[in-house]
DNA sequence: CCAAAAGTGTTAACAGTACACCCATGG
DNA sequence: CCATGGGTGTACTGTTAACACTTTTGG
């Protein structure tokens, strides 16, 4: 029998605080690296036979997320990002970390608290992360997850995995704002995803954002 | 210690032969699904002891598709595609699959024999391939690369590694014919690439390409 | 000289950009 | 009534798509 290397999961969090990309670090437990600062995550579940084989990755993902933060299971989006593998990235043994990225939305993110092997959990701004103070690789999978949510903002849906389930057309503008760190001029923007409602993408929703001045006529994704 | 779950490299490997886009399949010598076709791979080697932790995941790809199909290391483009690990996978015990896709020249290809855990191996079109006969969740990994690629060809790089090191316009042309399943317009195609010679992305090589009727210019993928 | 592919030119349609302007509301 | 963001109109610009056309070769 060959050895075997280990399989943890590890998670790039997002969310949208204060119109600010902000991502959640956790406060490691136990060692390696205890007491610093690691993305969320851990190891598979792995059965010992044939028939009872464990739980899924995306499984996986979504309880460790769940016990470290206390962000309840299936309200998140998730993704695979990439599976990290150099060895010697972990010290103890041989550890693949399969990376995946998540999506919470504004309303859901004041949820966050520590459990599990987290000591402390909270959200930091993606412009002011601790670059080289994280434990492992870390560093290397945000900067990965940061580059794919920037390059698929504008030709998938995630932007609506980062507002409440009906929103305005420039709180929608605020997060492609954030995530690509430039500016778009207010009706272009708007257009640009009234198109959307023509096609059925988005529809109208009952109701209005009322935020100090002028109400705003709130969307809702439907899906393509 | 928990349980370890085994973990394997699989390759998706393209390449481009008669104006066809062909992938590499390999008859099975050992069970499971000994017979059946497949696509190449086989298990990461993974070191025994915290220092010596076993070869990288880009590494064991290589060398399982260089020990299966004879192709040099080093001469194909490797990326990785996605890490498959639904529980009973594999019937034997819980096996997770780090695929790849890889691009191989059309020069290349010739070299390509069984070896291996390879009985046979070899070259079929992307439109024939047998959907129903092939091993694990191939099939599965196989739709997944296509349609990366399909994604990936028209703002990335990956079809000047399809065609040989100078090529002709129309060649290039062709590859991206193929991967679209469309046909382009040839001179608002040459346009479009002719803007990366301005760019120094391509420059013209010495030599023509003759091909019975009027030669073309050749030209060398130069990089970003 | 003819067929076929290489290579060039021209134009219309369209999407993105910039920016001017009106509208509705809370203070 | 005024400041502010919501919402609309429009002219300009660069890119793409369609297609007609010329050039160069092999047979």
């Amino acid at each position: 029998m060959y050895p075997r290397p280990a399989v943890a999961v590890d998670l790039v969090v997002f969310t949208i605080i204060d119109t600010d990309l902000k991502l959640l670090l956790i406060s490691r437990k136990e060692p390696p690296f205890k007491g610093r600062w690691a993305i969320p995550g851990g190891f598979v579940r792995v059965g010992r036979t044939a028939r009872s084989q464990g739980e899924s990755l995306e499984s996986a993902a979504q309880r460790e997320l769940s016990e470290e933060t206390g962000l309840p299971e299936g309200a998140v989006y998730l993704e695979q990002l990439y599976t990290f593998g150099r060895p010697g990235r972990d010290p103890r043994t041989r550890v693949l970390s399969v990376a995946y990225y998540a999506l919470v939305r504004p309303t859901l993110a004041p949820l966050v608290h520590a459990g599990g092997d987290a000591a402390d959990a909270g959200w930091v701004s993606v412009t002011e992360f601790p670059r080289g103070k994280l434990a492992f690789d870390h560093a290397e999978i945000l900067e990965m997850a940061l580059e794919r949510i920037r390059g698929k903002i504008d030709y998938t849906d995630i932007a609506f995995e980062l507002v409440p389930e009906t929103f305005s057309i420039s709180e929608l503008r605020a997060v492609h704002e954030v995530i690509q760190g430039t500016s778009y001029d207010p009706g272009n923007f708007r257009r640009r995803f009234l198109r959307m409602q023509t096609d059925g993408i988005i529809e109208q929703a009952p109701g209005k954002r009322i935020t100090g001045k002028r109400p705003a006529r709130v969307y809702r994704f439907v899906g393509r």
